[in-house]
DNA sequence: AATTTTCGCAACCGCCGGGCT
DNA sequence: AAGCCCGGCGGTTGCGAAAAT
């Protein structure tokens, strides 16, 4: 049994507010204030409206001082900051921005921010880093070199050709470039508590989630767990393969199914995960934001990117600085008909579905 | 010019935590 | 201590506008 709804939906207006209901609104709050019950505020006011909606109404659109519009350089900048920080915590984010809302931050990152923030990924806008020997614009023959095959899991031996195999050497040096983009990009540093300077690929197979790992590892294998970053690889039963990139391990919502709600779209996260190598998800403090990302450059495959960063419980950063170029992400902005990499990032269904369909590879500029 | 597709944003939904009884 | 109520929050949806075909 469910909880009793905040009111009585048979009887509230639902919808866009009309210029009469704002006025309502509006000089009841200024009149009364809210008195502290926005329940009982839509009566009081004389409006046939949910307690809720009213509330939404006044913070996001009536009360004094909001700034609708173009966003600032200096906002995108405190905005990306944040993200990286705190991750979706639009109302601590809207916090730092006087006179915006959590649900503006929250629509313009979904709609605009964040998709110029990742078209800037150095990996996918350098093609042949990701996509070695695959000329633009043309369909390719099936690679028998891309196939999984190592028979030991059962995602693994899934003969998708839209998969890497990461145990041939080609593909390591994918993943090495991979790795090398996603570094420059945010600018890792590694942990002085991990001694080992160097970044070494791991393998981890992961029945639970479909994926396979890709982790920076430092000596021990409990870096595994202490050590946020590392990718993931979806190896079966997607009908858009993907590349995840970030945490992993129980909790963490990264299943290769975890398509949000678009078809051609996949998941994407950027978390942060307390990981302990005994019980990791206790104290887990995780962020999510999915992202309607897909990438249509290698077959029918749709890849996802996660930055994952490692917070203690006390939320403050362990082991690892993650930095925004943020002065590249102003200048993608001001620049927007320079965006070479947004058309080739993003796809659309329809796109999805032909080259699925056909079982072709196309890049789209 | 008409139709379809995509985009942007306001509003809704449902979960969660805190305060009160 | 337990249950209820409410506010706050983040994710999602729906619809009108704009762009593309």
């Amino acid at each position: 049994m469910g909880r009793a709804p905040c009111c009585d939906k048979e009887n509230v207006k639902r919808g866009p507010w009309s210029p009469e209901e704002d006025a309502k609104l509006k000089t009841f709050i200024e009149k009364y204030g809210t008195g502290g019950n926005w329940i009982a505020l839509p009566h009081k006011a004389g409006l046939k409206r949910c307690g809720k909606s009213c509330r939404l109404r006044w913070l996001n659109y009536l009360r004094p001082n909001i700034k609708h519009g173009e966003f600032t350089a200096d906002e995108d900048k405190i905005i990306c900051s944040l993200y990286a920080s705190i991750g979706s915590r639009w109302s601590i984010i809207a916090a730092q921005l006087p006179g915006r809302t959590d649900n503006d931050i929250k629509n313009y990152w979904n709609t605009k921010l964040k998709k110029k923030l990742l078209a800037m990924l150095p990996c996918f806008q350098k093609k042949p880093s990701f996509f070695p020997s695959l000329p633009l614009h043309s369909p390719q023959p099936y690679r028998s070199d891309l196939l999984l095959t190592n028979s030991t899991s059962p995602f693994y031996n899934y003969t998708n050709p839209n998969f890497m195999n990461l145990n041939n050497t080609t593909n390591s040096l994918q993943t090495t470039n991979l790795v090398q983009d996603l570094a420059n990009i945010t600018h890792l540093t590694p942990s002085p508590d991990h001694s080992s300077s160097l970044i070494s690929l791991i393998t981890n197979i992961n029945s639970n989630e479909n994926c396979f790992n890709l982790g920076f590892e430092g000596d021990h294998i409990q870096s595994m767990y202490d050590n946020p970053m590392e990718y993931q690889y979806p190896t079966s039963d997607v009908k858009e393969a993907m590349l995840v990139f970030g945490s992993g391990g129980e909790g963490h919502e990264v299943s290769a199914t975890g398509s949000s709600s678009e078809g051609g779209s996949c998941l994407s996260q950027i978390s942060y995960g307390n990981y302990s190598k005994s019980n990791y998800e206790k104290h887990q403090y995780q962020i999510k934001q999915e992202d309607q990302f897909s990438l249509q450059g290698f077959a029918d495959q749709s890849q996802s990117l996660m930055i994952d960063h490692n917070y203690s419980t006390d939320q403050k950063p362990k082991g690892y600085n993650l930095k925004i170029d943020l002065e590249e992400v102003r200048q993608l902005i001001g620049n927007s008909t320079n965006n070479i990499s947004s058309s080739y990032l993003f796809s659309n269904e329809d796109e999805y579905k032909t080259t699925h369909d056909h079982k072709e590879i196309c890049y789209h500029y």
